[in-house]
DNA sequence: ACCCTCTCAGACAGGTCTGTCTATCCTAAT
DNA sequence: ATTAGGATAGACAGACCTGTCTGAGAGGGT
């Protein structure tokens, strides 16, 4: 056991922990500072020293979610090859999340639906869903397919009603549902015209 | 002219169209009660007569909208034949939803995201999404097809979507790409074996 | 005329919320 | 040993929240 520091974790990281509990689980809105500082053992200061005011632990929050999620799609992906078998598996990646014990919904779909659409909070909403659409693109860019965009638009609807039939149906098959869906979708998706890198070179 | 009445709406209904107004516009969490008889010109204990306590105004809200929007569907399927056409003319009533400009999102989804799972509000929640999902297993039975419940698994899973990207992306068009894909669900979907209605009518 | 129901206006209690401020303590680097 | 920075505990202000209560007005039906 060489030197595992075990150090007492600084103030600010125990606040977001608590953050992403509390405001996972509650609502943004209806948990309080109080709840969370208590929950964390930490003073009030020191929450208004690290993060400025409530809405900055928020979008602190939603950036460690963030994170979080990219970390685990992108770690999921390197287990496939295709890009068509990797645009399936970030649906994978999603029924490992919605399967979780304390699986709550989507944080960003229910942390939105608390603030107004144009707060800080949205532009952090925005930043997630723009990650991922631009993913979905690129694979679908990969793919080959002639609208990786429609493409991305198609799937990102899936994926959007996923963590909803979960939370609000209880239902942990939905990803696999949505799966099934893409699936459909890329299967009837027309492909590009074969690649022009050698230019012109036309067959006929 | 005859006899148009034009009183004064009753405290309840005046009540009733505010909280749909500020309930749906900014979060049932986020407006207060004090809000709400403002905008209402009505005295608070009209109010606590009319609904007891907050809750039971949310309640009420999303009974309001779930009626609407049963009858909007319902309306616009009487456009329809088919029981195929029926259910694709469910997200065409999504998408007239959708594209009006104080569109904010699923009131129910909204609601639900504020409020832990099992509230009374919860319930209006589940009264929703069950009845909606009972309409398209019906009319998938009626189509004929083998798996009606997994046909409204399927769909619901679209619609769900749909407020999710109209919302957060300001995306007018989600409806329609649902509706493209919930043709391609139903095209690939397998067809019940033939009715027994007549008994073994075996034509081969 | 009388009553009855609905309604209004607003004070009030008791609690919670965010955010600021003071004052103390601990630790680690200089 | 001293000092600076981070942390703690907690009081405090000012606003807002839900829910109750009192007292009065208005209108229709009998």
């Amino acid at each position: 056991m060489v030197a595992k520091p075990m150090v007492k974790p600084s103030a600010r990281d125990r606040l977001l922990a608590s953050a992403n509990e509390l405001f996972y689980g509650e609502g943004v809105q209806t948990v309080g500072i109080d709840r969370i500082i208590e929950h964390a053992g930490v003073a009030k200061a020191s929450l208004y020293n690290s993060f400025g005011n409530k809405e900055g632990l928020v979008c602190a929050y939603l950036r460690f979610r963030n994170e979080r999620t990219r970390d685990r799609i992108t770690r999921t992906l390197t287990r496939f090859r295709t890009p068509r078998e990797k645009l399936l598996g970030i649906f994978d990646a999603q029924g490992e999340t919605i399967a979780a014990a304390d699986y709550n919904g989507c944080a960003f779909q229910r942390a939105s639906a608390e603030v107004p659409n144009d707060s800080g909070i949205g532009r952090e909403v925005d930043n997630y869903r723009s990650w991922l659409r631009d993913l979905m693109a690129r694979l679908a860019t990969e793919g080959g397919y002639a609208d990786p965009d429609g493409i991305a638009r198609q799937l990102q609807l899936l994926y959007d009603g996923v963590p909803v039939a979960a939370r609000m149906d209880r239902d942990p098959t939905a990803a696999t549902t949505a799966r099934a869906i893409a699936e459909a979708v890329l299967a009837s998706a027309p492909l590009a015209a074969p690649a022009q890198s050698e230019p012109a070179a036309v067959l006929a």
